[in-house]
DNA sequence: GTTTCGGTTCTTTTT
DNA sequence: GAACCGAAAC
């Protein structure tokens, strides 16, 4: 592809941007300026300049976004951009520390800890302390610290100075628990997400080769959604790049919506400072939103304190004002929500073409029960994620157990699942065996057996011939003939005993099977698992699906997405800003404010702000709410208001 | 000593 | 819903 086909599909601030000579990169890209196919085409660029596709590496915040950005190069300039390393950051860390993880100290089958099982590992040490003092932090608070700090690469006891100050009392205790979560998963074999990045920069650190070997391999480095990167995020990427400096990073400070997960703007707003030789492309051309939306958008971040202000142009044609809507309470705004999808509908949308986004998951209660009233079909990104159910973790955990037969965490689950055994049982059958599980060993067949009561060691009897399968039959086609088996023998009938949604549950397993067939190992498909984010595992909505649905999403989730027509729901203060976030959060609100600017240019001809008047709590009272500061800032001017009216049908 | 069950409380955002 | 806590049941 030449430059001149390139610049037939880009505008000039888009064109340069892409075939941008090498060095340090930095491309502020506002909401809506075509930064997707400004890096899509970069990426085709190089590999048409001879770049050998595995010699690039492009980071996305999901894989999702790394596999849609391949098939749009693809289909630019086909399949020759095949081997090009994509995915995310933990992604990356994974695929290295595979390889290399002897070389600090850790056994290739490591297991990866997601947040559940971080979560149990915690609580098990914070136990004893809390029955000596009952206001001893919580095992989620904790983890939250440890991970705030690891990712902001500040130690324990600083970030307790600095961030949670009321807990110092508690300082000694929560560094000895910390050092000893770190211990226990040191004795697991396990690490958890943050130990991904940690140990990456750590393997790159005291292993120069290793380091050289992949400074060596990635000629060029693109990195998208830069102001989303934490210190050890940006430490990775530094370090692979050092070399050749050819390091192309493309974000929008006014997005940087992940700074309660150690997100650092820094990271974005000394680029230019760390990389002296820098050229800084900007993306302002809005092609998404209507000037109205827009004249919104940039009247909230007008006062914002942030270093590159930028001001999106339209190019679209006039499109209505923001609509304000100040509905009565939840169920009225649930009721706006379905006079206008109707309304949106006879108009010519697809039910696809919508969106409700809002701050929480529990905040889009209301328009579940509506929608479902109705009979509107919808999606929803879900706060539990597929991968994180108890069934499929129920189930995953056989899987676990036969690739890496010393995953204690496995075999616990496993063996809970057996009438009558609890923790208690579980631990007592580990310590007899020898420390990792041998389903071919008479000794440890026994020893397994004698630490269970009689029901459990029936049941047991059921689930151990799956076990004794020879490992590379068991785990071949992604270990899915082991689940299958697995399930007939065991799991249906303890679902049905457990799960009042058996039916369904068992649905999701079928899926699960399907899904894991289509890897070659188990231990590929489990890799995979533990690292799929909510928005890659999402179901398929496309048209070819037939699946025509309204899209309900947190606003984090809508990140990058696009709608024709957007609602918002529950503007008001304490909601959105949610009060949870400027009270315990530094710098709270002005994150708040760049999330209600990503909420804003996700829409694209028509968007609707509701603010409801009361909220009712679960006790019965009524609570006044007022309409979010952010509405409130904004010139009035801006916004057609919909006064009253009746919004039953 | 363990497990299970029933009642209570609280929901931010997620790799 | 689901996670936690205390008390009954095994």
């Amino acid at each position: 592809m030449s430059l001149a086909a390139h610049s037939q599909n880009l505008n000039p601030e888009q064109l340069a941007a892409a075939t941008a000579p090498d060095g340090p990169i930095l491309v502020l890209a506002a909401a809506g300026t075509g930064k997707t196919r400004t890096l899509v085409h970069r990426v085709a660029w190089l590999v048409d300049r001879g770049i050998a596709p595995d010699r690039i590496l492009l980071l996305t915040f999901t894989n999702k976004a790394a596999r849609e950005m391949l098939e749009r190069a693809t289909a630019l300039i086909g399949n020759t951009v095949s081997g090009i390393w994509g995915g995310t950051f933990h992604h990356l860390a994974n695929r290295i520390l595979r390889r290399h993880a002897p070389r600090i100290g850790f056994a290739s089958d490591y297991t990866i800890l997601d947040r559940e099982d971080a979560r149990g590992v915690m609580a098990e040490r914070v136990r004893e302390r809390t029955k000596r003092d009952r206001e001893f932090p919580k095992p989620d608070v904790l983890l939250a610290l440890v991970g705030a700090a690891v990712n902001s690469g500040i130690a324990l006891d600083a970030h307790l100075a600095a961030r949670a100050p009321e807990l110092l009392v508690y300082g000694d205790d929560i560094l000895k628990v910390a050092a000893e979560y770190a211990e226990r998963k040191r004795r697991l074999g396990a690490m958890d997400f943050d130990d991904l990045l940690v140990f990456a920069v750590r393997l790159f650190e005291t292993c120069p080769d290793v380091l050289e070997r992949y400074q060596r391999q990635f000629l060029h480095v693109l990195v998208d959604e830069y102001q989303d990167t934490n210190p050890l995020q940006a430490a990775m990427v530094d370090r692979l790049a050092a070399g050749h400096g050819n390091l192309m990073v493309v974000g929008d400070d006014f997005q940087s919506i992940y700074g309660w997960r150690g997100a650092d703007l820094r990271n974005l707003l000394s680029f230019p400072e760390r990389y002296p030789r820098c050229a800084t492309y900007r993306l302002e051309t809005n092609y998404r939103s209507v000037p109205a939306i827009l004249d919104v958008a940039n009247a909230c971040m007008a006062g914002a304190p942030e270093q590159f202000q930028k001001t999106l142009r339209p190019t679209r044609e006039p499109g209505p004002k923001p609509f304000l809507v100040r509905p009565r309470d939840g169920d009225e705004q649930a009721c706006y929500a379905v006079q206008q999808i109707r309304r949106w509908r006879r108009e010519g949308y697809r039910y696809g073409d919508m969106a409700l986004l809002y701050r929480a998951h529990f905040h889009s209660l209301e328009l579940q029960m509506a929608l479902d009233r109705e009979h509107i079909p919808y999606v929803l990104t879900s706060g539990i994620r597929f991968f994180e159910q108890a069934h499929i973790k129920d189930v995953c955990s056989v899987l676990r157990l036969l690739a890496f037969p010393a995953d204690e965490l496995a075999f616990s689950r496993l063996v809970q699942l057996l009438p009558g055994a609890g923790p208690k049982t579980a631990q007592k059958a580990w310590s007899r065996m020898p420390g990792r599980f041998a389903a071919a060993d008479p000794a440890c067949r026994e020893a397994i057996r004698s630490a269970l009561r009689p029901p459990a060691a029936e049941a047991w009897k059921t689930i151990e011939p799956i076990l004794a399968t020879e490992k590379t039959t068991a785990l071949a086609h992604g270990g899915a003939d082991a689940v299958d088996q697995f399930v007939s023998a065991f799991y249906e009938h303890y679902a049905h005993l457990t799960y009042e949604n058996a039916e369904q549950r068992l649905e999701d397993l079928q899926a699960l099977v399907d899904y894991a067939a289509r890897h070659a190992s188990a231990e590929e498909f489990l890799n995979e698992v533990a690292l799929l984010t909510n928005v890659d595992a999402e179901p398929e909505t496309d048209q070819e699906e037939g699946g025509d649905a309204i899209r309900l999403s947190t606003v984090h989730q809508a990140k990058g997405l696009e709608w024709p027509v957007v609602l918002i729901a529950w503007l008001t203060d304490g909601m959105f800003p949610s009060s949870r976030s400027l009270n315990e959060t530094f710098d709270g609100e002005a994150e708040e404010r760049r999330l209600f600017y990503v909420s804003v240019t996700r829409a694209k001809d028509e968007l609707h702000l509701c603010m409801p008047e009361v909220r009712r709590p679960r006790d019965g009272g009524v609570l006044f709410c007022s309409p979010s500061r952010f509405v409130r800032e904004i010139p009035p001017a801006l916004f057609k208001s919909v006064g009253a009216m009746t919004y039953y049908d």
